[in-house]
DNA sequence: CGACATTGCTGAGGTTACCTCATCATGAGG
DNA sequence: CCTCATGATGAGGTAACCTCAGCAATGTCG
């Protein structure tokens, strides 16, 4: 009756409206990874490899935001694809390095590509302004 | 290999700064359900039986946007909790027909009353032009 | 220097939330 | 009444996580 519950389910819809944007957008980005038969997780690590060069295990884990433990499988997955390779790290030999191989770099350089027109496409159908508006609000909501 | 395109990192960061307040969102939504020791699946699926009354497990299925078989999945998790009670559809010997249990009533009328609680926190930050802006952009987003 | 805790990785095994395919009973149409 | 479609579920699989144990190498401190 009052505005209060007015503005509740108004939130509620609010976030009812949020995660139908965001399936929409998880749904493409798993499409655009197709060509490569790469999964999302894997394509995030290829992200990091990418962006910092060789690192360990635990460090692409904190970039993750994943356990050490989680990290080994994803490398293990790129690995038998042949997109990375561990190598020993020379200043501690409890320690791997893991960095993109030839083909892990061309195909990290594509997925960015293709990841960027996704991005496009699907904010494209914003005005500028309305682009800046959503990026101005979801940082103040991102903490 | 170089960042050339200026307007496209935007469209990139973008989608990133709206993943980061979806995971915000999300682990924020899964911690309110600590205390029912509800997952969020089995929460969704609540939500449909509290909207929509008694439903067949393919029709919970379908506005879960899930398969049928999944669906048979969490229907047996909430009926184990006590949560839900399969019973034959006196209109059709092969179908069952799935409802609240009144504790299931009791659950998830507490459940709704905290995701609300949990908007108002996650979007309350906001002021009223900027929750109407993303309502209204995100709906574009939406289709 | 040697004992001891710490760090880095990975094996073993578990969980959540999905999926497909096969099976079985029932229902509906010719 | 015979065939095909439909509703639910058993069996078994996958992705992406997790924890806990164990092993090797390292750092630390008396």
């Amino acid at each position: 009756m009052t505005e209060h519950t007015v503005e509740n389910t108004d939130d509620e819809s609010l976030a009812e409206t949020f995660w139908a944007v965001a399936s929409r957008l998880r749904r493409q980005s798993r499409d655009s990874l197709v060509p490569w038969d790469v999964t999302p997780s894997q394509s995030r690590a290829l992200g990091v490899l990418a962006r910092h060069g060789e690192v360990r295990p635990g460090t692409l884990a904190e970039h993750l935001h994943i356990a050490p433990r989680s990290a080994t499988e994803v490398i293990d997955d790129l690995q038998t694809r042949g997109l990375v390779e561990r190598r020993p790290d020379p200043a501690d030999r409890r320690a791997t390095l893991v960095a993109l191989t030839e083909e892990g770099d061309r195909v990290s350089t594509a997925i960015r590509a293709a990841r960027r027109a996704e991005a496009d496409r699907f904010f494209g159908h914003l005005d500028d302004t309305d682009r800046a508006e959503l990026a101005r609000i979801l940082r103040t909501l991102r903490t």
